[in-house]
DNA sequence: TAGGATAGCTACCCATGAGTATGGTCGAGG
DNA sequence: CCTCGACCATACTCATGGGTAGCTATCCTA
């Protein structure tokens, strides 16, 4: 009557890039944290390919091999698991804050290398739980405490770009304003990253980082390309436009 | 038998800042573009509030203090009523795309002006659909439709980034990765912005291109804010840290 | 004033999916 | 060998919510 796990190992299932815990069905390793990690993560990536509303627990049971009550063994509710990804995710940043306050030099260079990490992690597998766990899918406590960690994130960059205008390192500008827009940019890769694309997340938030600190306008001894190349267009009709 | 509608005009209700056109229950008019448009714009808030899946057509009937079925006679579906959203968030920014091609300025100030009501409409009502529209909520058909529309805002931007650094009025950089960047911190604006902010649309995208334009490294010529006031605090321990 | 068209409501259907009751299986310790 | 407990599956419950059937009321027109 062993006809549970019947079917062969069945190496087929290409979709399938992380092996299950529960693969290993002959010597069934009882490490619990383990498989509740696995839980977590499986539910990061179906969270992450179809958003938390459009997957179910059946879906995220399915993707480990088991069943819908196998999940609930682990963790108590959906909206739990939705606060994990979120917490794994947060976490990374967190450290990367306290990384950064060893640092000496420059409150720009520490902004930068905070950015850095926060790309990186926006574009992990937790990425997506991190940046658009809503907090009107979630219960109010949960929904203030995610709230409490993310104030604490953006006033952690607020302070850094306050710093880096008193020590001259940052263009005096609006802490505020300028923390959205910097979060802003990188929270948006967890809306058109996906991981088979030919960038890292590091080469991502690195790009970033350079078009926050340069800016658009040219600096001041910089060559723009029409001068390098020879190409113009329509660029000549536009700066004899702009001249007085 | 005339109970129906026996509720008295019941002037309380705060949270209903937009008067529904059947309120005028007397004089019925009959315009049915008007109460269509009704409709999405009172799903928009609706979806604003509290996202897509936590709203359910009767929230949106009840706001407008009719039935579901009476949504159901003005719009065919949960999904088209999200779609009819983004167009119309959408629109606002093609609109912005064609004023801009009639200005005779460099690329660099017709990539601001799109940018600026680009953050205006994301600000708007619709912000929040054209932003967060999610094509796993969508039929496959309407999902593309969406994509496409996005990825033309999208090259958009790419191009005027492209004509800046060609008539030298943008600092040499990678088009695709600084769009992204610019919308992404654009985008943003709809996770955090509600109506009873202190700042305006508009306020918000002035503050952002300023950002973007400047960038966050000094320029050269630029008093930093440590000389102006007597500030100085770690500033001091910084600079030496990192210099020679 | 009859009759069609418009517009809205009551009362339903039913698919989905979160969460659970219950019982079976396997390994480990006595 | 035997039982206990950890682990997992089958097979449910049940609330929610998208969408519909069919009736009713009002208005316009002939």
């Amino acid at each position: 009557m062993n006809s549970r796990r019947a079917s062969p190992p069945a190496a087929g299932k290409q979709p399938l890039p992380v092996a299950s815990p529960w693969r290993v069905s002959r010597e069934r390793l009882r490490d619990r944290a383990v498989k509740r990690e696995a839980v977590i993560r499986a539910a990061a990536r179906e969270f992450n390919r179809k958003g938390y509303h459009n997957t179910s627990l059946d879906d995220i049971a399915a993707r480990l091999e088991v069943t819908k009550p196998t999940v609930y063994y682990y963790v108590t509710s959906k909206e739990q698991l939705l606060f994990q990804c979120f917490v794994a995710g947060v976490e990374q940043i967190r450290a990367a804050f306290r990384d950064v306050r060893r640092l000496e030099v420059p409150a720009r260079e520490r902004l930068n290398a905070v950015l850095r990490h926060y790309g990186e992690a926006v574009a992990s597998e937790f990425g997506w739980c991190m940046v658009r766990a809503e907090d009107q899918d979630l219960s109010p406590a949960m929904s203030r405490h995610i709230k409490a960690l993310k104030s604490e994130i953006d006033h952690g960059i607020r302070r850094l770009i306050r710093e880096g205008v008193q020590d001259g390192s940052i263009q005096p500008c609006d802490p505020k304003m300028t923390a959205f827009a910097l979060a802003g940019a990188l929270n948006w890769i967890a809306h058109w990253y996906r991981e088979d694309q030919s960038l890292t997340g590091a080469q991502i938030a690195e790009a970033f980082v350079a078009v926050f600190e340069g800016g658009l306008r040219p600096r001041a001894g910089a060559v723009p390309l029409a001068a390098r190349r020879g190409t113009r267009r329509r660029a000549r009709r536009a700066v004899q436009a702009v001249a007085p």
